[in-house]
DNA sequence: CGGCTTTCTGCGTTTTTGTGCGGGAATTTC
DNA sequence: GAAATTCCCGCACAAAAACGCAGAAAGCCG
């Protein structure tokens, strides 16, 4: 095999599979180590391939998963928190949960909106706070320092005092077996209260997010009406859900 | 695996959700918790991720701050903070009100305190937040966005349900014919609750609001148990003070 | 064709890198 | 405070890379 030959075999290999190994690649071209080290040499110096101990990536692996901007995927969650204010209209009275993409929506809300947000999350708090015309509830308890949310039977109680028209979910893992999934027990248990106390449950998170699993279950898909992604709602990814029965915007 | 692929895994993670554990991240890629957190330090390094004890956090979702740069006065309220601080021990239980002089106390408790503060005012549970050992407790109720704390009828009845060690209150004017008073209805009702709550009343404030009056009644100079300007205890102006019964500092 | 250079490849040897392990320090948690 | 995690440090070991070298193949030329 000629060495050109070769070249264009790894390279081919690299863009199938974002990776290879070296070890993996001596066995299937026949040729020793030093060989394919060398190819992955040139390869690399020539800006094809990124050489890594081991084998090499894909040049387009470090666009993908470090991303440049500085809040990940900024550009999604705007996209996901304007689909979500839709559903928002004059006088609602509103229960969210914490996250960067309700963040986001929060700071997206339109100006002369008028409407009561209540939430624990001092982060989302804060920018409803700026906001010249909601009315802003804080629920009360004890604050969990890494979820900057209140947490605990306090704020339990609350949540369950209210019924909110709509209730907007930032969501760390969904998918069709389990429902909605987290991390965090007491975030759960929040977040459980908060879907009793409404009307409407909507989950908003990247697409990335559908489709995984985290180990604690906040509710099964049936308990939500709502699924909110960056993506459009005919997409093949979200169809599972809309069979499901969950709305998918 | 390689371990730039391992590496990204785990970006991927944390800015999926905020926040990974080593433990559970050791069980996903099948390395041992070393190599995780060998692969943590180094994005931590690079600054995409932020180490913490057990795992490691986005960095986009970490830091809410509050300017307070240029507070008037600001190197008295230093003093004032400090002294108000000496009264602090371990374990005790402390309601603070808001106003800048807490933010300044807030800020300037020592690292290794363990106490318990509870408090509506959104900029003063900020200050608490970033405080590694103190737990932190929010009043809940609906939020005043112009004073920055929770007021009304759920806050009192909130409040009325603690009996705390200590209450700091930030200290509008005080006189010795009127006592301590205000300007904020909500924020008086709230004070109100604070100092029946408390087995001890501590007002913190400049010398320029003493004997300075505020149209509405917090309490009366019996009701407060001692005085902290930035003024030396035996200075002249706070003399009627001390013969009225309250202690100075 | 023989002599020469150039290119490519494989083989030791030495370095470097990546990983796991054990023990002790530091920390969280109850 | 005490128990349980988690962290940190040094070490050992294996895998991979780097380096120098030599031999094979190919190319060039008179």
């Amino acid at each position: 095999m000629l060495k050109k030959e070769r070249q264009a075999y790894i390279l081919h290999q690299v863009n199938l599979h974002n990776k290879v190994l070296s070890s993996s690649l001596c066995l299937e071209v026949r040729v020793s180590e030093d060989t394919i080290r060398r190819d992955l040499q040139e390869l690399a110096d020539e800006g094809k391939i990124i050489k890594v101990h081991g084998g090499a990536l894909s040049p387009s692996f470090n666009q993908v998963y470090f991303p440049t901007n500085g809040v990940y995927s900024q550009q999604n969650k705007k996209t996901i928190a304007s689909k979500a204010i839709d559903l928002i209209s004059n006088g609602m009275f509103i229960l969210t949960s914490g996250g960067t993409t309700i963040i986001e929506m929060a700071r997206m809300l339109p100006p002369q909106l008028k409407a009561t947000f209540i939430s624990g999350s001092i982060p989302a708090i804060l920018e409803y706070m700026h906001h010249p015309n909601i009315e802003v509830i804080m629920i009360g308890d004890r604050i969990s320092k890494n979820s900057k949310i209140t947490v605990g039977a306090q704020a339990i109680a609350r949540i369950k005092e209210v019924k909110a028209d709509i209730c907007f979910l930032g969501t760390n893992a969904i998918d069709i077996e389990n429902g909605v999934t987290d991390n965090d027990w007491e975030v759960v248990e929040l977040k459980k209260a908060m879907i009793s106390s409404s009307k409407k449950v909507v989950c908003l998170g990247i697409s990335e997010k559908v489709n995984s699993v985290q180990p604690l279950r906040v509710c099964g898909l049936n308990d939500i009406d709502m699924l909110i992604t960056e993506l459009p709602a005919n997409d093949p990814l979200l169809k599972p859900y809309l069979d499901a029965g969950v709305l998918v915007a």
